[in-house]
DNA sequence: ACGCGGCACTTTCATTTTGGAAGTATGACC
DNA sequence: GGTCATACTTCCAAAATGAAAGTGCCGCGT
């Protein structure tokens, strides 16, 4: 399997870029990162589940019951690929 | 929609982004891209179908009714994309 | 002229993933 | 004790993905 492959199984799936993506701004709770991304709940615990798994997040908590996802360094690496990614879609016009 | 999500339209489905890595290496036959990359033979049409649409890819009439598929100057320019994420799973241990 | 084989797909159907909506759990606060 | 906010889970429908087999086109050999 290939490094890209490798990659592509932990943020390959639907959403997996684009929490990271909103987690480079700093860490955030459950209910901003829904209402940020508009993504359906289901959808995000699921990410948040494997993104965490996958070593590129971790649960950060809080007073009582809230708590707050950040990224940790590996998540932190994927800036790079964020940044270039999004130059590309920059210059689709 | 952010401009990572825009990108993300595109080649955010399974294998789009594995597809445009194998053509960096040069124009390639859809024979060659089934066998390289072990994928169905529909999926892969979906997403060359799909990629030429977006302006990633043309095809390239060859002899009779063969064909190669090559990247357009906007598919090339998702070398850096994949340079960066192809790292990124490179460190994973 | 006729069949054979390679190539580029299409079609069909099962499985997996994704999405929407509603429900559950926990603890603070009044 | 009841209400509210937060963080999820559950249930079910819709869409994407995958495996297998089938179709159409041409060139080549006989």
């Amino acid at each position: 399997m290939s490094e890209l492959a490798a990659a592509l199984g932990i943020v390959g799936p639907r959403w997996a870029l684009l929490i990271v993506e909103q987690l480079l701004d700093g860490p955030q709770r459950y209910g901003d990162l829904q209402r940020d991304l508009g993504m359906g709940t289901n959808m995000l615990a699921t990410r948040l589940r494997e993104l965490e798994a996958a070593g590129v997040l971790y649960r950060l908590p809080l007073r009582h019951n809230t708590r707050a996802y950040a990224l940790t360094d590996r998540g932190l690496a994927l800036r790079e690929t964020i940044v270039a990614l999004r130059g590309w879609g920059a210059g689709s016009t």
